[in-house]
DNA sequence: AACTATTACTTTCATATTGCAAGTTAAATT
DNA sequence: AATTTAACTTGCAATATGAAAGTAATAGTT
């Protein structure tokens, strides 16, 4: 993004231009937290994303960096999507507002289980899992 | 939110119906890292939200038990608007994305020091801005 | 080789949201 | 009493979203 359409240079702010939507960050939990990795998984999430949408989405992540798109090895039609270190890094935010709802809406479900491992130590918690998604998203 | 509208029960989905826009957070934001407390002052500040926009948002912020709108004792003009423990809660997702996006783009301006606090320990700077944000806003 | 199915989009169009600018109301100040 | 200030509200144009149908390329089937 040029300086110019920015609102401002507050991270804040420019965090939000990236990922402050609706659906960016929904995508980006799909690939930390199931193994869907193609265009018609993405598409059959629960929340039932607009065609459209979803294609103008993943065009926005990957020109910001977050996710990596590469061509299925066993089936050129189909592309697989991956995060990037950039992306991954993101879970801390996901996983913060995950906490937060579950916390304040008991019908909210979260990903991950609301383990000891959370109440414990939060930050060992996004250690172990930023290092299983290194493993299955970086090349 | 009802059931019915809601796009599924996934706390992160929940959670960006409530603050997943490219306003809400940046309004918060400046009621933890700013003395600002009153409509005017929140407009002033640099992203220059739109007064509708802005009015709509407190409308949505308050009615999700996110802040709290009171009138200034002082000015009767004036409302004050106050972050309830539920909004101060968010802090930790706004301070992920402040790191996250100060990481990435050596333009964007963090609201706190990157200081070795937060390298040493997120969680102790969580509790110690969250501690201070009670002191302020919490009746 | 021809036909069908599948995958990843793109296009179209109706609806909803955003943003700018101007207007309103009530209370404080002069 | 007149003016200013603060917090909105309203009207309208521009942009974004969402539903549905369409397209292009590759894979699988006969």
């Amino acid at each position: 993004m040029e300086d110019s359409e920015r609102r401002s240079a507050c991270a804040v702010s420019m965090a939000l231009e990236a990922v402050g939507d609706k659906w960016s960050l929904l995508i980006l939990r799909d690939l930390m937290f199931s193994e869907k990795r193609t265009y018609g998984e993405l598409q059959n999430s629960e929340e039932k994303i607009a065609t459209n949408i979803l294609a103008s989405r993943l065009v926005n992540l990957e020109s910001n960096g977050l996710i990596r798109k590469e061509t299925d090895p066993a089936d050129s039609r189909r592309n697989l999507y991956f995060l990037t270190c950039k992306g991954i890094e993101l879970l801390p935010v996901i996983v913060e507002l995950m906490q937060w709802m579950a916390k304040y809406n008991p019908e909210a479900s979260a990903c991950i289980e609301q383990s000891k491992e959370y109440k414990k130590d939060r930050v060992s918690l996004y250690s172990s899992l930023i290092k299983k998604l290194n493993k299955n998203h970086l090349k």
